[in-house]
DNA sequence: GCTAACCAACCGTCCGTTCGGTAGGGTACT
DNA sequence: AGTACCCTACCGAACGGACGGTTGGTTAGC
């Protein structure tokens, strides 16, 4: 029952429509985000599909599965889209920084991948593959990505050497509790008072630059 | 269905025992934590309880009305610990922003009422009150008390002004999300690397210091 | 005529909830 | 002292319905 999860052939999907595979991942990601895992039923995703709830089984072999592919299939185009900012030779080191954290939030707030981490904190003792993955091609990806760019600028003189975990945090964890939190207060007047996305973003970013542009404050030099 | 959540008339538990209730909430909020709300069921927290289903309909009304209680129960002792670091005026400004800092990283981690975010983010949709009552409760609060330290040390010279918001969700962001992470990755063998606390609530720490430290930047003085 | 895609109907299990009942400690009236 | 009564706490059993998953059969395009 734990080892038939094999992600499919992937050998029909190549057809010009958009396959029923694809709809069922993205109605599957709809219910999921709103429900939770063990909310979400099979049968309230067929009906969503509008086809019968043994269809499902015919292009997933259970929910986990299903699951799993929701949660797998669509970071590499996220990761892509950093990548591209880290390897983009014309900008200065303050200004990829402001696009990387740009994008940064763009995913994690926006795109239904970047708003999975309460969906795999609930899930994740029961199918540990799920961290696992999420972990290995999300979450990795895209801290390497920032450390190498924080890397690059160090190097060149253009920052400070500030301690690389705390920095990482710093850069990482607003944009993660704004997601999870717009998530949790949808509907509570005061939400866009205390999460609005464009504000926090562009002062977030520029606290992030007062510290990378700064001279350290002499103690801890490693 | 909705108006009968009255929270007990609580003239029983005067008594020296511990009360069953107290003793179903903490269960439940275990079980919660582990599995989701859907993904609790009433026979697993009987079970948990050593009593049997049907007695838990004695103490509470129903599943959802267990779960409010365990979301708004317990969080008063958290929020008393941070007012009195708030009202210590034997602190220095400095110390009393380490103090308050790692207090909120206790309360976040170790507590379970701070580890209920992608719970509540879970449920939000299908009961908005249980949000509601987190956020005045709770992120209101803890916010407050933070506004409050860092206006005092600004009044009184030792801090730079910093923007507001920034600085709110450059205090919380990373505390938020390194105990959602720590939940995810639960069991992964990089989760001591990535997401230690004690270095992370130390440099975390030693970042904010700084910018409030610091003379601003010269631009957008308010 | 083969096969991928789909469907109606169903399986056993578990869900949240309800019902009726009982054991025991406290009053209160006789 | 006896007993009638009530209340809290709990239990065993069952309810209707929804769950994840399976079956066997039908359709439609190559």
């Amino acid at each position: 029952m734990e080892k038939e999860n094999e992600p499919k052939p992937e050998s029909a999907q190549d057809k010009g429509r958009p396959s029923r595979r694809a709809e069922i991942l993205e109605q599957a990601r709809n219910l999921f985000l709103d429900k939770g895992y063990a909310g979400t039923s099979m049968s309230a995703l067929a009906k969503a599909c509008g086809i019968q709830k043994a269809s499902l089984y015919h292009h997933f072999p259970s929910k986990e599965a299903l699951f799993i592919a929701c949660v797998t299939e669509g970071y590499d185009v996220a990761i892509l889209a950093l990548r591209e900012i880290q390897n983009d030779r014309a900008l200065t080191h303050e200004e990829r920084v402001r696009r990387a954290l740009a994008e940064i939030y763009r995913i994690t707030i926006d795109s239904p991948v970047g708003r999975m981490s309460p969906l795999i904190a609930e899930v994740s003792r029961q199918i540990p593959e799920v961290a696992r993955a999420f972990h290995d091609g999300f979450i990795i990806q895209q801290h390497e990505i920032v450390n190498a760019i924080i890397d690059a600028g160090i190097k060149e003189g253009a920052f400070a050497a500030q301690d690389r975990l705390g920095m990482e945090h710093l850069i990482f964890g607003p944009i993660v509790t704004l997601s999870i939190s717009r998530q949790m207060f949808t509907g509570l007047d005061t939400m866009e008072t205390l999460f609005p996305v464009a504000r926090v973003r562009d002062s977030h970013c520029d606290l992030i630059l007062q510290l990378l542009k700064k001279q350290p404050e002499s103690d801890s030099a490693a």
